[in-house]
DNA sequence: ATAATTCCCATGTTATCCCATAAAAATCCA
DNA sequence: TGGATTTTTATGGGATAACATGGGAATTAT
């Protein structure tokens, strides 16, 4: 598998380390990338992380605006400017930092929540809200989809 | 046969382990998918299955949102980081984590259910249910398109 | 020097590997 | 054809490895 799924509650120890879970690990293991790429998740009090492939998004993501133009140094700043290569040890953990522990309300357990080709880390029972509000609005756009075309997915309306 | 076709119910051992069935574990050798990948079905008591097959649907559901929009993140959410990718022992069985245990209401046995290009796993008397209510609905459908178009297939399952 | 970080090894728990067995299905063969 | 033999399946259980986590010692920074 070549992408991250699934999530899992982890706890940080005292001196503040916290596995990364080892299925993600192997994804990055296969991703070929040293440490763990991570950043505050833009909207939301999350923290995006990831190696190769989500670094590629963000250059995409940059690449749309011409050079020096406004926009485009703004992202730049936001995204590599508040982003850090944090390094794993031979455990697989990681230690993050206040401004990323802060910014998502993590104090002594983290949910690490895959998405493709990248990852988050939330503070567990806001990963709970969030995921029920989200899982809420994926059902009724689902719905809606279904009833627009009926042939393709079998997503078993009753 | 590349497609998963038929049900059967098995059991669960005392370690959580159920076999998958012989007839599906061949569609998923030929998928070539390492593991089972699954997640809790959206709008259904049910744990959906598959392998490359299952990713591709899904990926494409998730394509259909321009990249960054809110929609595609609750997607991603919803679809990857609920989903899991379990592995196949030497026996061809996997063990369902509690998240879908629960979410299927699953306790002591399964029932496989073939769906073409997924399957589905059920409790099986919910699975009866279902399958009884969903034929019932079948039956209409078809009486319906019978009485338009004269050479219909029969809907008589069960 | 002192605090923080990183490396290395220890440990309990959980999962997974490997082999055994019983039932069912497929195959063989007189 | 029909009964015996082999093969495939489902399931059980003990041994083994993987994982998450804890803590001391070494290393680096302040």
């Amino acid at each position: 598998m070549d992408r991250f799924v699934s999530n899992s509650v982890l706890r940080l120890d005292a001196k503040g380390r916290v596995s990364i879970p080892a299925s993600f690990r192997s994804v990055l293991t296969r991703d070929g990338f040293a440490g763990l790429f991570c950043y505050p998740a833009l909207d939301q009090p999350a923290v995006d992380a990831g190696g190769h492939a989500l670094l590629a998004e963000i250059e995409g993501l940059i690449a749309r605006f011409p050079p020096y133009a406004v926009e485009r140094e703004e992202f730049q700043v936001t995204l590599y400017g508040r982003s850090e290569t944090l390094n794993v040890d031979g455990e697989g953990r990681v230690v993050l930092s206040e401004e990323l522990k802060s910014h998502a309300g993590i104090t002594d357990a983290v949910a690490f929540v895959g998405l493709g080709h990248k990852f988050q880390i939330w503070e567990p029972q806001r990963f709970r809200a969030h995921l029920a509000q989200a899982t809420a609005t994926v059902r009724k756009l689902t719905k809606r989809l279904g009833s627009e075309r009926p042939a393709s997915d079998d997503g078993a309306r009753e």
